[in-house]
DNA sequence: TTTCCCTTCGCCATAAATGGGGAGGGCCCA
DNA sequence: TGGGCCCTCCCCATTTATGGCGAAGGGAAA
């Protein structure tokens, strides 16, 4: 127990509201003696939530104009599983540079190091630390902090869902096998007539499926259906 | 560097091949003086692996048996983020305690904890710890070692990724905003009638869209590109 | 024991999606 | 500056999905 982290981590157990998880992240930072924490979050309903050190004016930027679709570190911690260092992302795209100088003039540091998390249902989280420093800082810091900073992103992350999931959470009706299996072969492109014959029974059973299961996620359509059961945790493709 | 896990850390790092990771499972079954240590994962393409501490009759008669549908473990942890202690799981239905008791006869112990990792495009892994003992002892370990476990969950996952990623990698030809715009909104229900009012276009233009977007992603129909626009990270609903 | 849910099947009519043509303007990168 | 990709629009014919009606046996739970 004789990590700087480990009371930290005490501290975001200890979180009681989001505003807590904004108090967090400024002492985090201070702790690290950094530019700038910041964990932010994409539920599986697409609202967004953040919270951090970053200027607001930044952040309301980046949002007026729509840099999550520019943006290297969503780009490319989208589709990777370990954490970046803003390095080894992919600048090559004009659009990518402007507005690594947009953020810059705007108070961020010139490194950065990104952990991608992930949760049921889609959710997506980043936890960020940022700071303005020459290369050999930055990777010495990175390498030395690499542990503590999944686990610090981790509890971030445990504590968001944990007061976002306290809100909705239905009763959560599952689906039948016969369901599941429908849902599954319409997800890996079977059309009806040929997952019915994969599931060896008539085509109007399957629909049967297809329409009790769509009536259970609430969808409009199958597609709609497929998606939510996917999202939703029930098949896996 | 005082913890009995950064080596073993420094370890999974070094690893070379799925070899390396079965014989760092029997490791740290040892190091913590427990039953079983167990690391399995589903990738996106559906396809399983494991490495572990079990008895491969075990395994076998797992899958079987398809467990997999039946065990309380992954249905639970498949829905959740936080780390899951097995008591705490849903053991109501008859076919979970039947699952329960052919699992101890096999060597299994009664206690368990299981951590869900998610990855990039879908992937769901766990990463369990499984001992005989009495509910005080387990609580105990659980609450020490959950950081450390988390951590090397955490690697476990990093590695097999590492190790199947370097296999395929395709190119990975992304979806236009426009492409995504259609894909978005099919997957949360519109029809393209409704879509292509939505985004202000003719219904035509949505079409070529779709149709682009599932030539990209090669999809057989519009619910597989939707399905596999999700599962590759391209859309979040 | 009754009630709910799961599984299975059929027919008919309409709405929606798909396949295959063709066409023009704009933007970015080499 | 030319090729490649992106965005936008239109028609026709065919296949596929959906909506609505009804029906029956089996199993598990209350």
């Amino acid at each position: 127990m004789a990590n700087w982290y480990d009371p930290f981590l005490q501290t975001l157990e200890d979180a009681q509201d989001l505003a807590d998880l904004q108090t967090a992240s400024e002492q985090l930072r201070d702790l690290l003696n950094i530019d700038h924490v910041v964990y932010h979050w994409v539920s599986a309903s697409g609202e967004q939530y953040g919270c951090g050190t970053y200027d607001p004016n930044w952040v309301r930027h980046y949002l007026e104009q729509d840099y999550l679709r520019v943006d290297p570190v969503i780009l490319g911690c989208y589709q990777r599983f370990h954490p970046a260092d803003w390095k080894r992302l992919d600048w090559s795209s004009k659009a990518a540079r402007a507005f690594m100088k947009d953020a810059i003039k705007h108070g961020l540091g010139n490194q950065g190091y990104s952990i991608p998390i992930r949760g049921p249902k889609g959710q997506f989280a980043l936890f960020t630390v940022n700071h303005s420093s020459d290369d050999a800082f930055w990777t010495t810091f990175t390498e030395n902090h690499r542990r503590s900073l999944i686990l610090v992103a981790y509890a971030f992350n445990q504590k968001a869902l944990e007061f976002e999931g306290s809100a909705d959470r239905g009763p959560q009706k599952g689906l039948s096998p016969r369901e599941i299996d429908a849902m599954t072969l319409l997800a890996v492109g079977y059309s009806r007539a040929q997952a019915a014959t994969a599931l060896s029974i008539s085509e109007h059973t399957l629909r049967v499926y297809i329409e009790s299961a769509r009536f259970k996620l609430g969808a409009m359509n199958t597609t709609h259906a497929v998606a939510r059961a996917m999202s939703q945790g029930f098949i896996v493709v």
